[in-house]
DNA sequence: CAAACGTGGTG
DNA sequence: TCACCAAGTTT
């Protein structure tokens, strides 16, 4: 059941008078200062993203300006954003609009989902924010803001990605400005006030038509979602090996690696993964760096 | 479709 | 303290 012309209007209003003042949003941010910021912000709250993301608009205006630098620059001024990846996948990106799009972030979905780093959700996200398009931008917030607003439940249950989008689509304007502002204001709503711990009911534009409050806000029913483990993974393993390399303009011998973790079968098996990756290299001399420095 | 993939703040 | 959470993508 779509939302009524007045409930997206009460969503679009409430976005313009309490939606943040991201720079991201600012009318002078490009598309390609949109798609960065999309790539920073999967699984990175905003806390974390904003500082790196001037840096980076500062340092790289354009997306040839990225293409030109090393993947090791990139992946310094990465930081400590986490899943690095997303930092040379947004390089190839770069590349691939330098070369292949006049230098112009694309602006229609199926040309954004063949780039690298650019699946379902960052590509509608920048063919509706950066360009104004209709397109159902769907994130873990939408998908809890409808799971409550629309089917009355406590959260959203697993991801579907055709049912999500089917979902969302169903609930946009058919005028592509309201129908990207509707986007936003649904994925404000979610990270503002229909939060996932203790939302903020009294706050929200539309409770009125809620169907999780006519409900009496039952709690989630649905499968527990899967917790993610993090100390002793690989995962921190080699986050603790890829900021040794962070840290040194010089390649490093393989024993300054080994103190940060003391499975030495895991440390290796690590080490190994990252330059499959490409995110570490190995030197002539068999020494180790981020790539593409040396 | 499930699992892997970083990091840090917070209730 | 520690489990949960934060604008996902890829394999």
């Amino acid at each position: 059941m779509p939302f009524s012309t007045d409930t997206a209007d009460t969503l679009i209003d409430w976005f313009d008078a309490c939606g943040r003042d991201l720079p991201w949003r600012r009318p002078d941010c490009d598309a390609w200062g949109v798609l960065v910021s999309e790539i920073m912000l999967q699984q990175t709250p905003v806390a974390r993203v904003e500082p790196i993301w001037h840096e980076w608009l500062a340092r790289w205006p354009r997306p040839s300006a990225l293409a030109a630098a090393s993947q090791g620059e990139v992946l310094r001024a990465w930081g400590k954003l986490g899943y690095p990846r997303r930092a040379l996948r947004l390089h190839a990106a770069a590349e691939a609009i330098a070369r292949d799009h006049g230098d112009v972030v694309p602006d229609d979905v199926d040309t954004l989902l063949g780039l690298p780093g650019i699946g379902a959700y960052t590509a509608r996200a920048v063919a509706a924010f950066a360009y104004g398009k209709r397109a159902p931008v769907v994130d873990t917030n939408v998908r809890r803001v409808v799971a409550r607003a629309v089917h009355g439940a406590g959260d959203a249950g697993p991801p579907s990605n055709t049912r999500d989008l089917a979902d969302v689509e169903a609930l946009l304007p058919h005028d592509d400005a309201r129908a990207a502002r509707l986007s936003a204001a649904l994925m404000e709503l979610g990270a503002l006030v229909c939060t996932a711990r203790s939302p903020k009911c009294a706050d929200c534009p539309i409770t009125a038509d809620c169907a999780w409050q006519h409900a009496g806000r039952p709690a989630y029913n649905g499968p527990a979602k899967p917790v993610q483990k993090f100390a002793g993974t690989d995962r921190q393993v080699r986050g603790l090996l890829l900021d040794v390399l962070r840290g040194t303009d010089e390649p490093v011998e393989k024993s300054r690696l080994d103190v940060v973790w003391a499975r030495a079968g895991q440390r290796d098996r690590c080490l190994d993964s990252l330059l499959v990756d490409g995110l570490v290299e190995q030197t002539p001399d068999g020494r180790f760096a981020l790539p593409g420095e040396h």
